[in-house]
DNA sequence: CGTTAAATGTAGTTTTGTTACACAAATACT
DNA sequence: AGTATTTGTGTAACAAAACTACATTTAACG
C-alpha cells in the first residue's frame, strides 16, 4: 500500500482502542492533523502523547514530526480521498475529483516505471522511419488520430487509421522504412496483432503501445509496455488512453528534441498559420 | 508561483547572503531537508539558526516545521523537479517525466478549480437531450470523436464531427431537444463560435468546454471553462485537451451514475461485446 | 569616516517530542 | 476461578528542537 491514509483505514479493524481513537480523528481531518502538535492531537482524541507517538512508530514513522510529514505528502500525492472509487450514490463534487485522481494516479505510476531508454529507442525509430502509420481500434482509434495530428508537424508522411481492412492492406504494402505504431490498452484485438505480424514479415518497423506481456507486444519489435491500473467498475471511464496520449506527447517531443533547434521555426509557421481562422485575444 | 521549490529557486538572487546559503543547501536535497533539524539545516548552510527560521517565515511558513511541512509536500506534488520546462538538451529520462508531470499538473490544478455544481447542471442537460452532437477542430476533433465513443453508451443519438460546413449545417438544422458540444482549446475559432450561435438561434442547447472568458464560452448558455496552464513552448505537447477528456470522462460518470443501477448491465453487455474479438487472457 | 539601517549571530526561554517506568486491563494458563 | 503473563495506557521526567529578544556585526550612504 502506498497511501498513508488508506493504509489507516484499512488497518482501522486491527487497532487497539487508543489507536482507533487516534486513527478517527486522523482520519476525520489529515489536514488539520498536519498542523497541530502531538499534544493537540493527544488531546482531540482524548488519549496521552505516548499513545499518539507510538501510534506513528507502529505505521512505519521515525516518531511524530516524521509521521507528519508523511501524511502531508500523502494528501497531496493524486489520492487525497480514502477511497477513489466512483459510488453509486456519488454527488458531482464526490465523483468529479476521483475521476481526476484516477488520471492523475495512473500517470505518476507509468511515469515512475516507464522505461526511458525504451523511450529513447523508439524515438530513433520515429525519426528513422520514412513513413509512420498508426493505428488503434475503438477508443484507441482517438488516440491514434491524435498521433497523427501530431506527428505530421515532422515533415515524415504520416498518417492514422481505424479500419482494420485498411490497416491490413497498409500492412501487407508496407516494407523497409515503414514504422507502424499499433496502439490498444488489452493488446489482444486480434486482427491488429495479426495485422503487426504482416507487417513485420514485410521488414518494416513495427511499434506498440499497449499491455505487458501481451500477444501484440510479443508481436513487435518496439513495444512500449505500460501498467496502467485496470478499470475496477464497468462504469468508470478508461484511464489508458490518457495515457496512451501522454506517452505520445513524450515521443513527440524527444523527436523534436532530436530535430534540433533550426527545427524550431518550423513549428512556429505551423502555430502561427492557425491565427487567421481565431478572433484576435484582446 | 504555487510549487515552493520553484519558488524559492526563481527568488534566488533577491535573497541575502545567509538566505542563499540555506536555499542552496535545501535545493541541493530537499528531500533531506524535510528530514532534518533547523539544527543541522543551520550548520550545513553554515549560518545561524535564527536565520534559518527567518528564511521560513520569508517563504510564507509560520515557522521551520511548517516550511518543512510545504517542502514535503512540493515534492510530491506532480512537479518533482525545480523546472518541468523541457529543455533543448534534456535526455530520454529528463524530459519524459517532465511531461508527465505537465499532465499531472494541468489535472490537479483543474480537479481543484473546476466547478462540480456546473458539472451537474451540464449533466442534467445531457441526460434530457434527445441527441447530442460533439464539435471539434484541429486537436479536438480527436477529443470530440473520444466523446462519441464514450457517450454513445447511453442510447441517445450521439455523433461527433469535424467538418465546419458540416457543422454548421447540423447547427442550422437543430433545435429544442438537441445538444451541441463545442471543444474548443482557444474558444477563438471563429467557425465554431458561429456555429454555436447558430445553434442556440434555433433553440437548440449548447454547451462548450474551452477557455474562461473566451468569445465561444460567451456565446453558449452552458460554458465549462478551464483554466489549463498555457503551453510556454513551441515544442512542448499541449496539456489541454488531457484535461478536455478527463473532463469528458466525469460528464460520462455522472450521466451514467444518474442513470442508476439498472444501467449498469447495459455497460457491462457492451463491454462483453468486444470478447470475440480479442485473444483470451491466460 | 561616521551614522544608520539592515543583516546575522548569541544566549536564554518556551515549546514540543521522547523515553523510562509504573499502573491497569486483558488474556492465557494452571 | 485465581494467578501469571502479556499487552495496553498513562504519568512524569528528560531531551531536543524551535523560537524570541537582544547584541553584534556588516554594509550602505551621506
Amino acid at each position: 500500500m502506498e497511501n498513508l491514509l488508506a493504509t489507516i483505514s484499512t488497518a482501522l479493524p486491527n487497532l487497539n482502542k487508543s489507536e482507533k481513537k487516534v486513527a478517527a480523528v486522523i482520519l476525520d481531518d489529515p489536514e488539520a492533523s498536519t498542523q497541530s502538535s502531538i499534544a493537540t492531537l493527544a488531546s482531540r482524541s482524548k488519549v496521552s502523547e505516548p499513545s499518539v507517538n507510538r501510534f506513528c512508530k507502529r505505521f512505519g514513522a521515525s516518531g511524530f514530526p516524521d509521521f507528519k510529514l508523511k501524511l502531508a505528502k500523502s494528501l497531496v500525492s493524486g489520492v487525497r480521498y480514502v477511497s477513489s472509487a466512483v459510488e453509486l450514490e456519488d454527488t458531482s463534487d464526490e465523483f468529479t475529483p476521483k475521476i481526476f485522481n484516477n488520471s492523475i494516479h495512473a500517470l505518476s505510476l507509468v511515469r515512475d516505471s516507464i522505461n526511458a531508454s525504451l523511450v529513447a529507442r523508439v524515438v530513433d525509430q520515429l525519426v528513422q522511419a520514412r513513413r509512420i502509420y498508426f493505428f488503434g481500434l475503438g477508443t484507441s482509434a482517438a488516440v491514434a488520430t491524435d498521433a497523427e495530428y501530431k506527428f505530421f508537424r515532422f515533415n515524415t508522411p504520416v498518417s492514422s487509421h481505424h479500419d482494420p481492412l485498411m490497416q491490413r492492406m497498409l500492412a501487407s504494402a508496407g516494407g523497409v522504412g515503414d514504422l507502424f505504431f499499433c496502439i490498444s490498452h488489452t493488446g489482444r484485438t486480434k486482427t491488429l496483432i495479426e495485422t503487426a505480424q504482416l507487417a513485420r514479415e514485410n521488414g518494416a518497423t513495427v511499434v506498440s503501445l499497449t499491455a505487458p506481456n501481451s500477444p501484440l507486444s510479443q508481436a513487435c519489435q518496439w513495444a512500449l509496455e505500460l501498467d496502467v491500473p485496470e478499470d475496477t467498475d464497468e462504469y468508470l471511464p478508461m484511464t489508458s488512453r490518457i495515457v496512451h496520449l501522454v506517452v505520445l506527447d513524450v515521443l513527440a517531443t524527444g523527436v523534436t528534441l532530436r530535430k534540433g533547434e533550426e527545427f524550431l521555426p518550423h513549428l512556429a509557421r505551423i502555430k502561427n498559420s492557425l491565427k487567421p481562422t481565431r478572433f484576435s485575444q484582446d
